[in-house]
DNA sequence: CCGTATTTGAGCAACGTACATCAAAAATTG
DNA sequence: CAATTTTTGATGTACGTTGCTCAAATACGG
């Protein structure tokens, strides 16, 4: 009827409560076969350790550090409150959380911050990661360490982590491509790209599988090379009304990264009947006015509370060594129309 | 340091273990004085019983229904499977998981099915609602009885359930009529509207919001009324074959229902230039499928994994009287292009 | 076959809460 | 103020697991 205990356990394996405790939790001292009988009593019952009765007896807590960029970007900032709001929650499920704020793009300090958190006892580390060697070499002396690491939101190339949890910014960008390939039907012309800076690696994911579908399928629009932005409204402003002064065929805009304040200033200033079709990314404040203006025509989001949730669920997952539900850090890319806004 | 027990509280409020019970448990026989002490304790330390070790004690399983339609309908059906993935998982943190399955758009059995997960002992029913005097009436028997109620994927109107967990259907409808609209651009015609029933509410919303948006954003897009195939492969064929027939300048096909793969025989009957704008709503094999075909142009789409997730997450919290995060219920209708699939 | 090393068993306290019982203290009533 | 009722305290057991100690049983080497 109720699940089995450690008691059912030991009388199918006929030894002792003593002894299950001690295979159960690895200790030595239990010969090969006693090993065996316990293991088969276990899988012949469907035993499984009741985990809150475990962690209630040995005190556990998980002990979560994260790691975050610093700064003025929107974006991080959200990050920050939402952890804020799930410290609270997880101390019922007995996780502490813990979060550090570093310089962003930095690599060292990066790495000197995951240093820290191995140095307090964390049990598990959830970082947006900066590609750097010092950072690689920080995150697998944690894994050395037996802490579990999760990458968020921008992650490491491969091996390296055990899990990332964000959206498939290859995919961000075909979507944005087949968004605004389909949007600009029926037009001819050419679509510019704004980019907030080619070395990190969303922006490139995004660039590659926006390129790929447009060429694949809307190969009639031409595509102007990205202009480099640095996420900063001014630049942005300044390059596109350039491109758009420059090119007067241009049906389409796809911004990949920031700074979209100073996109609209940009399109504002040019003829309503003139103005191409604009996908971007982040629903802030701005791009949802503009969305609403009929100004920009879609924007792609990812859903920063839902990315937290599930790094913790993984987390825990990983260290009580449960097995992971592929889906859960797949996160999906939201996109927003004016009529579907929240 | 570590989280405050009863026993602290039992200190501070200068009472005893048992007093502290009795006033965390609601038994009576504690004059109010000492309530009002032992609560003040309570609120001083931050005290919050420690659910895992309540739950230890009293032995407690929750115990919860779903109750979800039968039928052909792939939705559902995957929503079944999915359910089968979650008992397992759950049973983990002592929830046991009931699934009964219903005839589909039918008021009384629905209502029958939920009077017997009471009589089961159920702490909470999950259900896919249909609306009907007998329905609201089951449920707001079950509620007197301190059962809980949550909604999934299509609600009850208002009031009545506890919760809802799915997408917004009004928006999802809206979403699609801003899709086909831009992707119908440019050309005349009108768009025809295929539905399940209007018994159910997810349909009557989607239709809601996209004639909202129609009628608003895409006027010089006339719209047919909406037929109602009852999600069935071949009347949803044979009414579109029929309405293709009678009008000839269809440019835009919304299938807010099932019977997808009925819709696409129809298209496929017609001559490829002179094929429709195409909308729909689940990710299946089949309309994976149409989007790479080019069939379809978009799918809209409910992520079944995370709307039991998060009905399992409120459910708990509504059986223990926690707070719920309001995003918890909130899905996001995601969006598929040929460009963006999994 | 004895001595030593290893393996196993038995028992207990703890984790934070629930719940029951019985006795003691306090409040209320007549 | 005594009798009664109500309120409070003290104590014990339980939930399923951890982790400890100490003794008993068993295996192993010479």
């Amino acid at each position: 009827m109720s699940r089995p205990t450690v008691n059912d356990v030991a009388r199918v394996a006929n030894v002792s409560l003593s002894t299950v405790d001690r295979v159960l939790n690895g200790r030595d001292g239990v010969r090969k076969v006693t090993q065996e009988r316990v293991r088969a009593a276990m899988a012949q019952l469907g035993f499984e350790r009741d985990i809150m009765a475990a962690n209630l007896s040995r005190q556990r807590i998980y002990n979560i550090h994260f790691v975050i960029p610093d700064g003025p970007n929107s974006f991080m900032r959200n990050l920050a409150a939402e952890l804020e709001t799930h410290a609270r929650i997880a101390r019922r499920d007995r996780t502490e959380i813990t979060v550090t704020l570093v310089p962003p793009f930095d690599g060292r300090g990066l790495a000197a911050a995951l240093r820290q958190a191995r140095a307090a006892g964390a049990d598990g580390v959830v970082m947006v990661a900066t590609e750097s060697a010092e950072v690689r070499q920080a995150v697998s002396e944690l894994r050395a360490a037996e802490i579990q690491v999760v990458t968020l939101v921008s992650d490491l190339s491969a091996s390296a982590r055990g899990y990332f949890v964000g959206i498939d910014n290859v995919s961000a960008g075909r979507t944005a491509a087949g968004l605004l390939g389909r949007f600009c039907q029926g037009r001819a012309g050419r679509i510019a790209i704004v980019a907030g800076s080619m070395l990190v690696r969303d922006h490139v994911e995004r660039r590659l599988g926006f390129e790929q579908v447009m060429h694949a399928e809307f190969s009639e629009l031409g595509l102007l090379p990205p202009v480099e932005g640095g996420d900063e409204a001014a630049r942005v402003d300044a390059l596109l009304t350039n491109v758009l002064r420059e090119n007067s065929d241009i049906v389409g805009v796809y911004n990949l990264g920031g700074g979209n304040h100073g996109l609209r200033a940009a399109l504002d200033r040019i003829d309503v009947a003139a103005r191409p079709r604009v996908v971007v990314h982040e629903l802030t404040a701005q791009t949802r006015a503009a969305l609403q203006d009929g100004v920009f025509d879609a924007v792609l989001q990812q859903d920063i509370h839902k990315e937290v949730a599930s790094a913790l669920v993984i987390m825990r997952n990983l260290i009580e060594a449960v097995p992971i539900d592929a889906r859960t850090g797949l996160i999906h890319t939201e996109i927003f129309l004016r009529d579907n806004l929240p």
